[in-house]
Order: structure tokens, then C-alpha cells, then sequence
DNA sequence: CGTGACTGTCGAAGCGTTTCGACGAAGCGT
DNA sequence: ACGCTTCGTCGAAACGCTTCGACAGTCACG
């Protein structure tokens, strides 16, 4: 390995030249630039980034912490590709830390050993202890997502108002009255999961707003519980002829279960996946449409607001809060009228 | 920030005798030891990791590379946390690195600015010229996975040809006399990705000496091409009662096109899947029978293997190809016999 | 009681950068 | 022709840790 002193000797300048030559940092003149860029070429010089880390006191690299359990999905790859194509433009690395939501101890060691400049939290709660932990501590962050209290805090997030507003319109112009949202968990709603009550609320709202009759079924993050939640949802309101589906492993299921009771899609039901990742619409036949995560444009602009805190300079302006971007599917139609529900009644029970 | 300048001044001894102390470098007395302790505890201290790294010339950091594209899987999910808790038995943090399959370069860059000592890498190709880079760049390095040539090299693997062979052996057990392999793409195969080539081979191999009549129909990782291949499967032989699906998201789609058939499992064909995610079994009903891959072992076997091929000293003797793990689901019953040839006929057209 | 082998501790020399202050050499206006 | 900037370069001091060699004490042994 090649040092900066070898390149200072191999050009013949001092080494502090050859560091305000390959950096910029000072005015050099074009001829000496051009020796020393000649000489890092040739013995195929690496900075050594734990040196300049050291003597800078910045590490050059941000860190996005994700949680190891359970996978991590389409829309988070996207998130990451965007944040690495934007912090590469940034002249830093990103790395990923596997880290259990509630570890913030690791990360806030891992920050003070000087192992990363600033982090990335996704999947954050609206009261959250961590977003608490890292701002008491002085770590450089932003969020994915956000917490209810937001003073001065970096974030970009999913409109999901819009979103699901969104989606109920194209229920409504497609002459659907009544109307389901398929959301995650119970439990992740009373856990003020940020994008759940978002969403629910959200959902409550447009309906209401749009005089279409609403109703919220939560299910878990499995095909299984997605056809009981179908059940329900066709128990609870039998003119229901249009789905928002927010959780897409209940979506598929739900679908299955149409497939069972005989009942097409879209022909007697329509379903619009909201938030979801692109991936999982591949999961079902037909396939979902649905209004998709701008993952690796909220990617990038979580690492733009990342910096931007770092630098402690008062944020440029630019979107935070980005909508979902509409796919084409082949899973909603016009509302069946009158809606089936004699059939229906048949195959229930 | 505490320094081991500060925490030398607090304790009372000197500079070196706080790292000896507290990295038991050498020998320290108790007293000493417990004076330094406290000094630290109450000072706050963190060593700053990149000042470590420049004087020890290691960073105490591993990295997994992973490619940002397409998500990952609960199953790399798997190998991450495995890794993390083995590195960090051994001192070690886990950092992840998004980087595309081709991109050795910039791996190797990061290695030799010592942002890392040694660096697993997974989904690896029969050939694969990335490891060919890594090796001759001279990168400490382990896969998960492992090429044609092993040659000294650091690896763990999933044993495919013993799993395909465990699940054509219960499908036999149950009876089943007919059996399709529903594959990866073919390209995948054509382009040499270990596991496919593996468990196809294995598959062939296994029926062959099971008197097995068996099938091997590639297919694409979405559920609409699952469909089309449980089609192929039923053309090519109406007989068949029983599937090995490495593919999980065309089992997917297998097991609803078979409900769109009127085909029930397990009651008219079985299916078990090999080399799966846990989590995707939940995107069926019933849920997969499958053989899991062990993967946090397995991420726990990559570190080991990893450490030993960085001391450069002989590994220790430990297993580094495992079988999958039997995790029942309600897919797999007893054949049918006859097989309902005719009523596949009736719906197949 | 002297000798050698440990023990426990210290001081200092790195590790490979960045960055500050200094200092000649030009270039400028007067 | 004189001082005054500005430009380009250099030397040296950090940055916070590890680690080597040295050196007093201790201890057991013959």
C-alpha cells in the first residue's frame, strides 16, 4: 500500500502539497497538480480512510440502521440504492448496520468511536425512545418516516394521506360505494406505528370526506390472516366491492381467498395496494395495482436532509413528504352494480 | 469526547498502561486495572475506533456484501444475523455493504482503506470472477456459497443435492411416484448460480436413483410464471402428484393456479419446498411443507470461517455444508391413486 | 546473598492523514 | 523601484490509539 509520503517522493513536493493537491484544499498550480495526480496514479495510491478520519475528524461514511429481523423488503432496497447513489454524490460511503430498533446504544457507540458521520432510521414510531436517545447524544441523523414531534428534526416521509386518499378516489371514480382498508396489525396501530395510524386515519378521513362507506380491518402480515380478514370484511359489509390494501401479505391472501369463494378480480372486487413494494404485486394473479413508495427518491432525499443536519446549515428547501406513485395493475375494475350479494351470501357460508 | 489521555490523567498511571489495562494486552496488576476501569466508566470513555484502526492497522469490522437490488430475503435476513452475533462473540462489528455483484473494485477499495478486515460475500457464482478479484487483490474474504474451485478458499453453503434429495425421499415415503422440480429461471442455470445448478443436478440425480420419474421445469421468480409453469408441469406429465419447489415465488403462484383448478393440496398433489425463506411459506394457504435453510447458523459458520482465513492460520474442522432444516406445513399428504388424470384433463383446457 | 526470570509500568515512536502558520516569489499600483 | 497582496509550497504539529524497548521491583533458587 502506497502512502501519501511515497507519492510526495515519487513527485518530488512535500506532503502536505500532495494532500492539497488531491483534496483541493488549498490552491496548487496546475503543473504540480498534474505531477502529484501522475504519481498517485502510478503507484496506485489509496487515501487511507481510518488516517483521514482520524486527523479530520470525520469518517467519510454515513450509516443507514436497519432492524436484521425479519427481511427486509423491496421498498427498503430502494431506499437504500437511492441513499447510496445520493451520499456516493456526496463524496461519502453508505453502509448499512444491522441493528434491533431499540439498540441505539450500539449506534450511539459506533458514532462516537467515529465509525460513521451521521445515521439513517427508518421504520420509526410516532413516540419513539431511540429518535430520543440519538438526539440527546448528539448523533447526526435523520429519520425515514417521522415522530410526532418533529422540532428541528431531519425526516422525509410517505404521504400517506394522500396516498390512501388517493387510492379511495380511484375506488369512487371507478363508482365504488363501499369501501374496506386492509391495514397491518392492530398492534402496530396501538403501538402509534407511524405509517399504520397514518393511514387508518387517513382512510377514516377520505371516506368520510367522500361520503363512501369505510371499514378498517386490521390483519397480520400473513396470507392466512388476510383471508380471514377477507371474511370479515365481506361479513361486516357485504356491498363491499372495493379493498385499499395497506398490507400487502394480508393482500395476497385475500386475494387467494377470492379465488376460493369464486368471486373475480376484478371482476366482482376490486383491490388497490397503497404504500406497498413493487415486488409483492408480482405475488398475486392478477397483478396488484397499487400506488408504490417513491423509495429511492425518498432515499436520496433522506440522505440530502442527513447532510444537511450534519453541516447544521438551516436545510434547503425541498419536498419531505413524498407521494406514492401510481402502477397499473390488473386488479381494479368499475363496482359491480347491483354488488353480488346473494352470491356471496352462497359461498360464505 | 474522553480520551485515553484523559482517562490516564484521571486514573493516575500512564498512556499506555490505560491501553494495556483495558485491552489486556499485557500483564496489569488488579489494582491498576480496577483504577483505569473506573476512570473510563466515569469518564465516559469510547475508544475512537479510526485511531485504533490506524495504529493497530485493523478495524475490528466486517463486511457483508450484498446487492441492493431486489430486496432481500428473510433468508439473508438469516445470514445477517447470524453474522452479526458470531463477529461480535469475537470481537468484531457487522457492517453491511450494498454493493452490485461486479463492483469488487469499490470492495476492495474500501478493504484497503482499512474500513474493513475481512469481507463475506454472498450469492456466488460457479465462476465468478468477483472472488477471482478479491483473491488476487488480496482481500480477506468468505462465502456464503461457494465456486467450482475451492481451492483454500474460505466457504459455507447450503448441502442442495442432500435437501432435493431429502424432499424427494418424503414425497417417495408418502408414495408419490411422479415428481417436477419447479426451478429458478434458466438463466440462472445457464449462467451458473451454484444453487441452481446444484439442486437441478441433485434433483436429476436423486429420481434417477429413486426410480423416481421426475421433471424439471425453470421458472421465473413471480407467481404469474409459477402459474404457467404448474401448467407445463401438468402437460408434460398428468401424473405427477408431488413438487419439489425451490422457487418460491412461483410456488406461489403454483399452489393458486392449482385452487383455480380445483385442485386441492394436499388432497391431489403435495408440494414441499427446498431452500426457502420460512417467510415465504406464510404467503400460501395451506402453509409450505418445507426444508429451511439453517441461515443464521450458517452466517455464524461464514464468520468463523472468515476470522480463521484472516489469522492466515489453518482452519479449525467444522462443519461448512448444511443440509436444510424440515419445517412441517400442511402441503405434503400420501399420493393419490389413482391420479385424477381425467379431472386435470377436464379443467386443464 | 547474588543472579536471573518475571511483573508491572512508563516513555516514546509510530500509524497516514489534515491543516495551520510561515515564507519565498511573483504581480500590482504608485 | 518600493512596499503590499496573492499564490504556491513547505514543515511541523496535531488526531487518539497501539506497541516496542526499557527499567525498577519481586521472587525463587542455588
Amino acid at each position: 500500500m502506497a502512502t501519501m509520503k511515497d507519492v510526495a517522493r515519487e513527485a518530488g513536493v512535500s506532503l502536505s502539497t500532495v494532500s492539497y493537491a488531491l483534496n483541493g484544499t488549498r490552491p496548487i498550480s496546475t503543473a504540480t497538480r498534474a505531477k502529484v495526480e501522475r504519481a498517485a496514479e502510478k503507484l496506485g495510491f489509496r487515501p487511507n480512510a481510518l488516517a483521514r478520519g482520524l486527523a479530520s475528524a470525520k469518517s467519510g461514511v454515513l450509516a443507514l440502521v436497519l432492524p436484521p429481523e425479519g427481511g427486509f423488503t423491496a421498498t427498503m432496497a430502494g431506499f437504500v440504492r437511492g441513499a447510496r447513489e445520493s451520499a456516493a454524490d456526496e463524496g461519502f460511503s453508505l453502509v448499512i448496520w444491522p441493528f434491533a430498533p431499540d439498540d441505539h446504544q450500539r449506534v450511539h457507540d459506533l458514532v462516537h468511536q467515529r465509525l460513521a458521520d451521521g445515521v439513517i432510521v427508518m421504520e420509526v414510531y410516532l413516540d419513539d425512545q431511540r429518535i430520543d436517545a440519538l438526539e440527546e447524544s448528539g448523533v447526526p441523523f435523520a429519520m425515514i418516516g417521522r415522530t410526532r414531534e418533529l422540532a428541528n428534526r431531519a425526516w422525509v416521509d410517505t404521504d400517506f394521506a394522500a396516498s390512501v386518499d388517493e387510492a379511495v378516489g380511484l375506488l369512487a371514480d371507478l363508482g365504488h360505494t363501499h369501501v374496506a382498508f386492509l391495514s397491518h396489525s392492530e398492534r402496530s396501530y396501538q403501538l402509534q406505528y407511524g405509517p399504520s395510524v397514518r393511514a387508518v386515519d387517513g382512510f377514516a378521513d377520505s371516506t368520510r370526506r367522500r361520503a363512501i362507506v369505510g371499514q378498517v380491518v386490521f390483519a397480520e402480515d400473513s396470507a392466512g390472516d388476510g383471508r380471514r380478514a377477507l371474511g370479515a370484511i365481506l361479513d361486516a359489509d357485504p356491498a363491499t366491492t372495493g379493498i385499499v390494501a395497506m398490507n400487502e401479505f394480508a393482500a395476497i391472501g385475500a386475494v387467494a381467498e377470492l379465488g376460493r369463494r369464486h368471486l373475480s378480480v376484478p371482476g366482482d372486487l376490486s383491490i388497490i395496494g397503497v404504500v406497498t413494494s413493487p415486488q409483492v404485486s408480482l405475488l398475486t394473479v392478477p397483478e396488484l395495482t397499487r400506488l408504490s413508495i417513491p423509495a429511492e427518491e425518498m432515499g436520496r432525499a433522506a440522505v440530502a436532509e442527513l447532510i444537511d443536519a450534519m453541516a447544521a446549515k438551516p436545510r434547503r428547501d425541498r419536498p419531505r413528504l413524498f407521494p406514492c406513485v401510481y402502477e397499473p395493475g390488473g386488479s381494479m375494475g368499475p363496482a359491480t352494480t347491483p354488488p353480488l350479494t346473494t352470491t356471496r351470501k352462497g359461498t360464505t357460508c
